[in-house]
RNA sequence: CGCGGGGUAGAGCAGUUCGGUAGCUCGUCGGGCUCAUAACCCGGAGGUCGUCGGUUCAAAUCCGGCUCCCGCAACCA
């Protein structure tokens, strides 16, 4: 296998546990799945890390508010995005909590690294002020002058802080956004070196003083670690810098070999973070810097931002159960643009599932599995007919679409890499009817050349489900049992659906046997579904 | 003049880098087929590409003005 020594690091960002898990963050995590598991199914050596950012105010508070310990309450949250990953089918190799006893012995050794080296110092932080809220506000925080918590007026004050210093690594970071592809898509660059780094960056506050709830600096104890050197650090800390929880941090983050990728996904609020803060961190602890950071849009609702004031959050497990995991991991993915956000709502979910997953995919493996059953008992003869001005387009299409596939991935473009498989699918829907299997059933005589057809049908479902099975890991299995792709019994033949038999044309005997079995994506009666609501 | 994104058929979007018959999905209308999950296939109707002006033989695409919508705006994950 060509990539096989090949090492990929991706990352989801280290999720902030003060509320329950919602769409938007299966929406990143999905995408890093289905990267991870496209990527292992390339050869590649992969290690897919996701995981919960678990100290600060909000937890201290939420936690107070709910009647618990910080601890029980992150304890609680953190397994409940742990459930819903185990739900979704997520393949994640290892969950990170900044509450891990590892972790945190090394952000310690990590700040003081950072002090040892003159780039983090003590100073003043100065700002707005809410004395009864004991929070700090920026200007732009505030909603008419006041506290955005409790509306009270606010005064100008100051508290010691440690801050790093930011000016030494601002031209660096400026070449790398400018001058390479490291942050995609690239509107983000214009909005990252616009608004922060020409104007000049400002060094960093990096410790508290007014909570408690987070991991204490070392040499000074009245200050806790403010959440950047706390939180970005968990891409490495999980590996095992500067710990011995773990010992893979040299393979997967110092090996510069030609092909090995370490790529963060995140959502865009907090691009800033990860296009200059944390390459900032790497540089000054004189690290690699990660080769690819690409930033996703939001979901709205109903074409209204999602958030817990208007109410209108959704929840996964909801979905989940009323349409089917796969259903809403292709959902998502397939609306997912490569810049912006996009909108999403029950009908333009159940339209999809109808269109494309019932009616082309379901609908396609459901009429050639039934046709190989009806013709020919189940089990195709060995003398078959081309014809080839009728099969030659369906089958380069077939053979090219993993070449596409593998190059959307890369950018990563998940939504055009379906839509491009969604293409080969309807085009096998056209051959049918281009071939016409009913009327060659007719005369025995057209057996070989109706045996041929089928075989092409089949051949094309192999390989679209193949490469859909990194996408949607629940469901493709069971299209492979019902076209032959399972030895004696129940496990998948996996060189069949292999990374290589995926540009292959001809991967199955010609005495292929099908399986009838239940139907894989249900159709859905929209108006009915939709009174539901 | 804070920064940025967007305004393309009833709905949702692509196309704008490197100007040249306006494309996709859903919906709608008509036809075909009967292997299939009332699914599939073909065809039609429907757009002065936000607006005004400029450059050009030619502009959704380049330039300028205006207008409407939406994010971000530094310690908020």
């Amino acid at each position: 296998m060509k990539n096989q020594n090949k090492k990929f690091y991706i990352t989801t960002p280290i999720y902030y546990p003060s509320g329950n898990p919602h769409i938007g963050h299966c929406y990143t995590t999905v995408a890093c799945d289905t990267i991870a598991r496209y990527k292992r199914w390339q050869g590649y050596d992969v290690m897919f890390a996701t995981g919960t950012d678990e100290h600060g105010m909000k937890i201290e508070e939420s936690a107070a508010k709910a009647g618990n310990s910080p601890q029980e309450y992150v304890d609680e949250i953190a397994t409940r995005f742990k459930k819903l990953w185990a739900y979704m089918n997520v393949s994640y190799d290892r969950f990170i909590r900044t509450t891990d006893e590892h972790h945190k012995s090394s952000v310690q050794k990590i700040f003081t690294a950072l002090h040892d080296k003159g780039f983090i110092y003590k100073g003043e932080y100065s700002g707005k002020y809410c004395v009864p809220d004991e929070s700090f506000w920026t200007q732009s925080q505030l909603v008419d002058g006041k506290c955005p918590e409790c509306g009270r007026d606010v005064i100008d004050a100051k508290e010691e802080a440690y801050f790093m210093k930011m000016e030494p690594f601002a031209k660096r970071i400026e070449e790398i956004l400018t001058s390479t592809d490291y942050l995609q898509p690239s509107v983000r660059v214009n909005e990252m070196v616009n608004n922060f780094i020409k104007p000049g960056l400002e060094d960093l506050c990096v410790s508290r003083t007014t909570f408690k709830w987070g991991v204490p600096v070392p040499f000074d104890q009245s200050h806790v670690v403010y959440v950047w050197i706390d939180a970005l650090t968990n891409y490495i800390t999980l590996l095992g810098y500067e710990n011995d929880a773990h010992n893979d941090f040299d393979k997967y983050w110092c090996d510069m070999s030609e092909g090995n990728v370490r790529f963060h996904m995140t959502a865009k609020e907090i691009v800033r973070f990860h296009s200059i803060i944390w390459p900032a961190i790497l540089m000054a602890l004189d690290l690699p810097l990660p080769t690819k950071l690409y930033s996703h849009g939001w979901i709205n609702f109903d074409g209204k931002k999602m958030g817990k004031s208007t109410g209108n959050i959704i929840d996964p497990f909801v979905l989940g159960e009323r349409f089917g995991i796969d259903a809403v991991r292709y959902q998502i993915l397939r609306e997912m643009p490569f810049s912006g956000d996009f909108d999403f709502n029950n009908e333009l979910m159940l339209t999809r599932i109808n269109t494309d997953l019932a009616n082309d995919l379901g609908n396609l493996v459901s009429r050639t599995v039934a046709m190989v059953i009806k013709y020919f008992g189940g089990t195709l003869p060995e003398e078959q007919t081309a014809d080839d001005s009728l099969d030659t387009e369906l089958i380069s299409m077939a053979s090219g679409i993993r070449a596409k596939v593998d190059e959307l991935i890369e950018t990563p473009q998940l939504s055009a890499a379906l839509s491009e498989i969604f293409t080969v699918i309807s085009r096998a829907n056209k051959y049918i009817d281009e071939t016409t299997p009913w009327i060659l059933a007719k005369d025995d005589s057209n057996k070989p050349r109706l045996a041929r057809v089928l075989y092409n049908l089949l051949e094309t479902v192999r390989i679209c489900s193949s490469l859909l099975s990194a996408f949607m890991p629940t469901s493709m299995p069971k299209v492979f049992a019902q076209i032959g792709c399972c030895d004696e019994g129940e496990a998948v033949n996996e060189h069949l659906v292999s990374y290589e038999s995926a540009e292959e044309w001809g991967v199955f005997p010609a005495t292929i046997t099908v399986t009838k079995g239940e139907i894989i994506f249900p159709r859905f009666d929209v108006s009915k579904e939709l009174m539901l609501d």
